[in-house]
Parts: C-alpha cells; sequence; structure tokens
RNA sequence: GCCCGGGUGGUGGAACGGUAGACACGGAGGCCUCAAAAGCCUUUGCUCUUAUGGGCGUGCGGGUUCAAAUCCCGCCCCGGGCACCA
C-alpha cells in the first residue's frame, strides 16, 4: 500500500514490505513479469501540524520525510522501479486528481450538500463517517467528534453500495475485511410504505420497515426529532413537550445522545397526533423519539414493540400496548422476540411463518399502493472536503452569478499558493489568501472566489495504483491500455486498519473511473488478491510513531544487517498474525542472524570438513541428495500458501543436515547442490546474504536466476515410520519402505515381539492398517 | 446483542482426521580456550519409576470415529469489527 511519508520507516513498514518485496524477487525467479512500483502519500495533517508548530512549510517537511523513508525502503533491500514513483502533492499528480474531481462533478457523482456532518476539534476539519470510530470519535487524533450542520462536498459512493456489496463476493481477499465490508455497507430489504395521519387528509408519513409482516402488531410510530413533519404534526397541547425534548437532544453530542449504556434508556414525547395501520384501519400515537435516526431509511418508523427491543423498551416506558404477532417458542424468556415462529393476531397472515408472511404483506402494500419493497444500506455518501491546506484544492470557483463554476481545465492544476501562515483556526488556511481566493468567473469574466477546501486524502490513495500503470501519460490521468495490461492488482499487502477506509473508497474509485470511460469496462475492481499483514504490538498495543513506542529497524539493520531483520519478520509467526515485540524477541533475531552466518560459513567452505574428497555414492549421498529435492518441494509449497515461517524451518533444517553431512564425509557435487538450493530457496528472503554468496560461487547474480526445480522421483520419500497403535495407542514403530502394501504393513507389525506381549493372546476385533504410515490393531 | 478471528511446552510457533510439540528462543550439561567471546555437540512438555517402561497432556464439557489439536454440539476466556440502522 502507498504509505503516509511519516519520516523513517519503523517495523511495521520493515514487515510489510518484506512480504512485498519477497514476492516481488519470488515472482520475478519464477519468470513472471512482475511491475513493483511505489509511491507516497504525501498529503496529509501531520507535516500541516509541523509546519504550524515550527513554520516549516508542509512541502519542505514532506520532501523532508519522504527522504527518509525512502532511504530505510532501500537499506531494508527492497526492489522498486522508481522510475514510476509517485507522490500526491505533484503538481503533475494534482492536476490529474482534480481532473477526475471535475469529471465527478460532471457526472454527478461529486456534489455539494448541507447536511450534518462530523467535525474534529483536533484537526480542525469535517471528517467522513469512516473516519470516526464507533466510540465516536477521531480515528486519528481520538478527540471527540460533534456534529456540525456545513455545505460540503460529497463523492455519490451510496449509489455504488449494492455492486460494492455484490463484488466482494468474488475477491481474493480476507473473510474477516469482506466481513467488515458488508457490514459496513449494511443492506437491509424491506418495505417503505405511507402511514396516513389521522386529520390531516392527503398527508402521509413515510417509514421502512424489515418486518411488514409484525403490521399487526404495530401500537404506535415514531419520527426522529430531526423529521421535518415534527413541526407540522404536533398539536398546539404537546408542543412543550416535544419543544422539550428537541432543546435536550440537540444539546447533547452524538455520543451521549447514542451511548451504550443509554440503549434502554429511551426518550420521547408524544406529539399529539394518530396515525392509521394500513392492515387494520385503527389509528396508533405518533410519537418523537430519538433512538430514531434521521439519517437512515425515511426517519421514521412503525414500532412494533412484541417484536423489537428498541419499541419494547419505549413502549413499556410510556405504557403503550404490545401485540404479538409472532408466538414465541414455550421457553422463551425474554421480552422482543425476533426469531422465527407461526404468525398469531394477524388476522390473514396467522399461521404462516415469517418468511412467507414477508411475501403475503409485501404483496398486500404494493397491490393496495401502500407502499413498495425498498433496500436500505447503512452506507453513506462520502464527504470529501476538509478545511486544511495540505491537500489537493478542490477546483472550482464560486461565482455570484453563475454559482458553482469548475476550473477549466487547461488551467490544473490549482495549486496552493507557498506564502501562507499558518495558523490553527478551522478553516484552510488558504481561505486568508486573497491572492489565491481571489479569481475570475471562467464563464462571466467577472470577480468570483476559489473553493478554499482541499480533499480528503483518502482521495489520493483511492486510485494511485491506476496511475501507476503508466505515470507518464500525458493525456489523461489513466492510461487505459496500460492499465488494461496490469490491473487489476494481482496482490495487495497492508494492514487490517484499512478494512474499510482505503480499500472501500478504492473500490468505489475503480468503478467510477470505469463508468465514466477513464479506463475500460471490465476493469471494476482495484485489487484481486488482499494480504492483510498482523500489527506489531509492544506492551499491548500497536507500536506506531503516534503511540511513541516505536522500535527502531535502523539500529538492527546496523549491527544484525536487514537480512536477519527480514527473516525474523518472516520467521516469527505466519504474516497474518499480530506480532508482540517482547525481550526475548531481540534473542529470536540474533538467532536468525546466527542462521545467516550459518548459511555464509556453509557458502563459503568455512566450516570443519572430515573427508571432502570425491568417493563413491553412499548412502547419505542418495539420502542428502533426496532431501535436496524435498526441501525445493516444501519450500515452494510453502512459499505458494504464504507459509514462510515453515519454509524458514525447512531451510534452517536443511542447514543443519549439510553441516551433518560434511563432517560426516561428503561428495562435493551433491554438498554444493544442497547449499545452492538454500541460497536460491532463500534468495527473495535475504537477498543480499544471498546475492554475495551466490557472487562468490557463480558470478553470477542470485536474483537473475530461475527458481529452482525438483525431480519428483528423487523427493518422493521411500523410507518412512510405520507406526504400530493398540487401541490407537503407539506402541512401536520401524522404518519401512514407503510403498509397501497394507497386508505387509500388518504382517510387519504383527511380527513385534513388543506388540505380541501386549496382545498377549487376546484377539484382535479389528485391523485398521494405511500403509505405510500407521496400523492400528482394536482389541 | 450480532458478526469475524483465536486459545497447543517456560516463549514464538509446527502439525489441520493417522508418531502432538517441526524449527527457533530460553534453560541445563559438555567440547574448544590460559580465560572469555564466537563456534560446535548433547539434552529439554508434565509426571510416576532405580531403570526397562508406564500414565497424563492442544481452554472446559459432551459427541462422531478404529483414531480428534484437527470434524459436530454446548459453554468459558482473549482479540477485532459493527451496534438504538427500524
Amino acid at each position: 500500500m502507498y504509505p503516509y511519508p511519516s519520516g523513517p520507516a519503523h517495523q511495521g513498514h520493515v514487515r510489510n514490505y518484506t512480504f512485498g518485496d519477497l514476492i516481488v524477487r519470488h515472482k520475478k525467479m519464477l519468470g513472471y513479469n512482475v511491475l513493483s512500483p511505489i509511491g507516497f502519500d504525501s498529503f496529509g495533517l501531520p507535516a500541516e501540524n509541523a509546519a504550524i508548530k515550527t513554520g516549516i512549510h508542509p512541502r519542505i517537511f514532506t520532501d523532508e520525510r519522504i527522504a527518509e523513508l525512502k532511504k530505510s525502503l532501500i537499506s531494508i533491500g527492497a526492489v522498486y522501479d522508481w522510475r514510476r514513483e509517485i507522490k500526491s502533492h505533484d503538481p503533475d499528480y494534482i492536476r490529474w486528481n482534480q481532473v477526475i474531481f471535475l469529471a465527478f462533478l460532471k457526472a454527478g457523482i461529486a456534489y455539494k450538500n448541507k447536511a450534518p456532518v462530523n467535525w474534529c476539534p483536533g484537526c480542525q476539519t469535517v471528517l467522513a463517517n469512516e473516519q470516526v470510530t464507533s466510540e465516536g470519535t477521531c480515528e486519528r487524533s481520538g478527540d471527540v467528534v460533534v456534529k456540525r450542520n456545513l455545505d460540503q462536498w460529497f463523492f455519490r459512493i451510496t449509489d455504488y453500495a449494492e455492486e460494492l456489496l455484490g463484488d466482494l463476493e468474488n475477491l481474493d481477499w480476507p473473510e474477516r475485511v469482506k466481513t467488515m465490508q458488508r457490514n459496513w455497507i449494511g443492506r437491509s430489504e424491506g418495505a417503505e410504505f405511507d402511514l396516513q395521519v389521522k386529520d390531516h387528509p392527503g398527508l402521509t408519513l413515510k417509514v421502512f420497515s424489515t418486518r411488514p409482516d409484525t403490521m399487526f402488531g404495530m401500537t404506535f410510530a415514531v419520527m426522529a426529532p430531526e423529521h421535518p413533519l415534527v413541526d407540522i404534526l404536533t398539536v398546539p397541547e404537546q408542543r412543550q413537550e416535544v419543544d422539550a425534548l428537541l432543546e435536550q437532544v440537540a444539546s447533547e453530542s452524538e455520543i451521549e445522545r447514542q451511548s451504550t449504556e443509554g440503549t434502554s434508556r429511551k426518550r420521547g414525547a408524544f406529539t399529539g397526533s394518530y396515525v392509521i395501520n394500513p392492515f387494520t384501519s385503527l389509528e396508533v400515537p405518533l410519537y418523537i423519539a430519538d433512538y430514531v435516526l434521521m439519517t437512515y431509511g425515511t426517519g421514521a418508523i412503525m414500532a412494533v414493540p412484541a417484536e423489537d427491543q428498541r419499541d419494547w423498551d419505549f413502549a413499556t416506558a410510556y405504557n403503550l400496548p404490545i401485540i404479538r404477532t409472532v408466538a414465541p417458542p414455550q421457553d422463551f424468556q425474554g421480552e422482543a422476540y425476533s426469531g422465527d415462529g407461526p404468525k398469531i393476531n394477524s388476522a390473514w397472515l396467522n399461521g404462516l411463518n415469517i418468511a412467507e408472511s414477508k411475501i403475503a404483506a409485501l404483496d398486500w402494500l404494493e397491490e393496495n399502493k401502500v407502499g413498495t419493497r425498498k433496500v436500505n444500506y447503512r452506507l453513506r455518501d462520502w464527504l470529501v472536503s476538509r478545511q486544511r491546506f495540505w491537500g489537493c484544492p478542490i477546483p472550482v470557483i464560486y461565482c455570484d452569478k453563475c454559482g458553482i463554476v469548475p476550473v477549466p481545465e487547461e488551467d490544473l492544476p490549482v495549486l496552493a499558493p507557498d506564502d501562507v501562515e499558518f495558523l490553527p483556526t478551522g478553516e484552510s488556511p488558504l481561505k486568508a489568501n486573497n491572492e489565491f481566493m481571489d479569481t475570475i468567473c471562467p464563464t462571466c469574466q467577472k470577480p468570483a472566489k476559489r473553493e478554499s477546501d482541499t480533499m480528503d486524502t483518502f482521495v489520493d490513495s483511492s486510485w494511485y495504483f491506476l496511475r501507476f500503470c503508466d505515470p507518464w501519460y500525458e493525456q489523461g490521468p489513466i492510461n487505459p491500455l496500460e492499465a488494461q495490461q496490469w490491473m487489476p492488482v494481482d496482490q495487495y499487502i497492508g494492514g487490517i486498519e484499512h478494512a474499510i477506509l482505503h480499500l472501500l473508497y478504492a473500490r468505489f474509485y475503480t468503478k467510477a473511473l470505469s463508468d465514466l470511460g477513464f479506463t475500460s469496462p471490465e476493469i471494476r475492481e482495484p485489487f484481486k488478491r488482499l494480504f492483510t499483514q498482523g500489527m506489531i504490538r509492544l506492551g499491548g498495543t500497536k507500536m506506531s510513531k503516534s503511540k511513541g513506542n516505536l522500535v527502531d529497524p535502523a539500529g538492527y539493520i546496523e549491527t544484525v544487517g536487514a537480512d536477519a531483520l527480514r527473516l525474523f519478520h518472516l520467521f516469527v509467526g505466519p504474516p497474518a498474525d499480530d506480532v508482540d515485540w517482547t525481550d526475548q524477541t531481540n534473542e529470536v533475531i540474533e538467532g536468525c542472524s546466527r542462521f545467516l552466518s550459518r548459511l555464509w560459513r556453509l557458502g563459503v567452505g568455512d566450516f570443519n570438513r572430515a573427508n571432502f574428497e570425491s568417493r563413491s555414492k553412499a548412502e547419505t549421498d542418495l539420502e542428502t541428495e533426496k532431501a535436496t529435492h524435498r526441501l525445493i518441494k516444501k519450500v515452494s509449497q510453502d512459499y505458494d500458501r504464504w507459509s514462510y515461517n515453515t519454509a524458514v524451518a525447512s531451510l534452517m533444517e536443511h542447514v543443519n543436515l549439510l553441516y551433518k553431512y560434511a563432517q560426516e564425509g561428503a561428495l562435493q557435487s551433491i554438498f554444493d547442490q544442497g547449499v545452492d538450493a538454500v541460497i536460491l530457496l532463500a534468495a527473495p528472503m535475504v537477498p543480499h546474504v544471498t546475492a554475495e554468496l551466490w557472487q562468490r560461487r557463480h558470478d553470477q547474480d542470485v536474483h537473475l536466476q530461475r527458481w529452482p526445480s525438483f525431480d519428483p522421483e528423487l523427493a518422493r520419500q521411500t523410507r518412512v515410520t510405520l507406526v504400530a497403535q493398540i487401541n490407537a495407542k503407539l506402541r512401536d514403530r520401524f522404518e519401512v519402505d514407503a510403498d509397501i502394501s497394507d497386508q505387509e504393513a500388518i504382517n510387519i507389525v504383527m511380527s513385534s515381539s513388543k506388540i505380541q506381549n501386549i496382545l498377549g493372546d487376546k484377539q484382535p476385533k479389528r485391523i485398521i492398517a494405511k500403509a505405510p504410515k500407521l496400523v492400528n490393531i482394536v482389541i
């Protein structure tokens, strides 16, 4: 993934880019044409915050951090096509970013809207929903986010909700990430229908429900406090009560309002109005309550307390009737029952189960023109404008006469000026810069103002991988032919923290850009395979710069070398697992370094060689040769299944075996074959030491060699351990030929005196033979 | 509450129906050395036993199977995601 340049690489970078580099080198050895680009997600708050603190321009600050990160990426030995390097703050990248924005604007994907949005007081800017944690805090700064009613830019990601959800199916991604995205999109199927308001002829209240089958149990209805009909439907006698509620709700932060503790504490007020149940034509009271959200569905619901716990809580608090429409099981202990069961108290639905009655209810609503089937999503449009300086300027102009006018493409990029003052004002420093702000309307040539907001930096990282395909392309942001050649990305690697944010935005961008013709129609997904590596923890928390608990890789690179550090990250456990950095970690890294030293000595012939003259092929020679072929087979498989820790273990085992072989007297050719195999198989993991060894041994570049192949016949185990069990308990073992039959295996086992002693005069009830590995005698 | 992961020696982890603990760290002992470092070798799940050998062991309780760390059912604990989303 596109790294944010925060300075020298940390252990998380080392881990991530070791996996990436290993795959690149491995695939190259296998003969693939590999594109391995890198760039820097170089817009963002840290640089601007530093500017506020120190007065250093964010560009200077950022360029320094990029140089540091680049240096450490090179020092860990990662290979990249640096010619394709991209930086978000490059004028060229800004230009194409803005071209895409204007295309989105033209297509209606980008729009401006006044809405209650998330404001982070710490970052002094608005945030997208995805950037607010479930605790209601900013995912970056941790500050409590507040709601503000502001005019902001959005991208219509919700138009893609269905496709974003459906296409997850075919992605080779971790199930966990797919589930998170599914949850986030939050699809629910149901009905949207109208409730007639009593004494207001022609006036209806639109509600959404996933359970129209429970309509006979509707005993009241609820509107969100922000619902536009609140004012009209509140009768004078209830005005005071309603106003009090509205006031209280308005004064509370989102967190207080949605506090988990208050789940059962429902607050509401009666409007004095009634709505009509379309199934029964009976009237039910209409309430206002803060547990109904204006931002989801229609902002109003039919309340069925018997089958919805929230409605139950409200009903009991306000003494409203409860009518069950699904018979709960005999032993049901709870309150609201949302499980399946036969319908009751539901007239023509009685006796049906939920699925059947749902269909019947939906059909009724549609036939009687009361409502329609409807799908709702939890996903909201992506808020992309930010009140910050260090980001890509949004390329529009505000004209009193012409309204919002896009900056003509030939005038792009719109670049921020350098002479600005960095103050924590809550508005972009651009706004105070008249030279930037004052412009002329491209349409009517009258004085006009520029947009001062910049784009969310997640915009920059939503399409960089498409630019990588041809970063030199001048006719547009993306070269469609090159994109056709390289996309989608075959293997994408990153941290789980992007499960929703970057990975959802990038998917949306890919689909939108395809729809707008920037890429060919079949490119609908950016990343075919995704791998999320585990995070590195120190003292129970994620190791990160902001937590201040970094263990700098540079020290290790200086003492034990980049190879030992890379090897540690591969050996410590499965790539997906978290790594705990403990007191023992240094010793494990030492161990990795020790292994490399052993390999080195083996490779340069610096070890105890007992009998190294050529001699006739003894049995150990053949055994060693076979072991080498098995090693190639095993390690190749391990690479394919991302099991690098076991691949390293196998390499260690083989090095140990070769030492033993050398001490016992070896045949030079077979010994060399074994050493060369280890070097080749380890080359993608530890590129430096293997390159030097290969150079000395063969005067060639190990990284240009072909991946070693094995002879299946030689890789085959010929002698294996046969296990003898009595009642599944291990009693004896034998070394046997791998190709013995079941009967031969039984004969061998039965001829064992050990087995015979245990058996005594008991007759086996049954004998299970799985030649050549196991015989189990049941007595 | 719902949805994902995950619980294996002193530690990281292997094995993913068929020898539990590969490989490594740490520990113990030894070789080399005047000494140390480095290196090399042996040993190392727990437990009973002088020993040959036996018993117990993969979070807990059941089940399926000749055979379960692995499959099924029910719990417990840890990590993560979503959560008043109708």
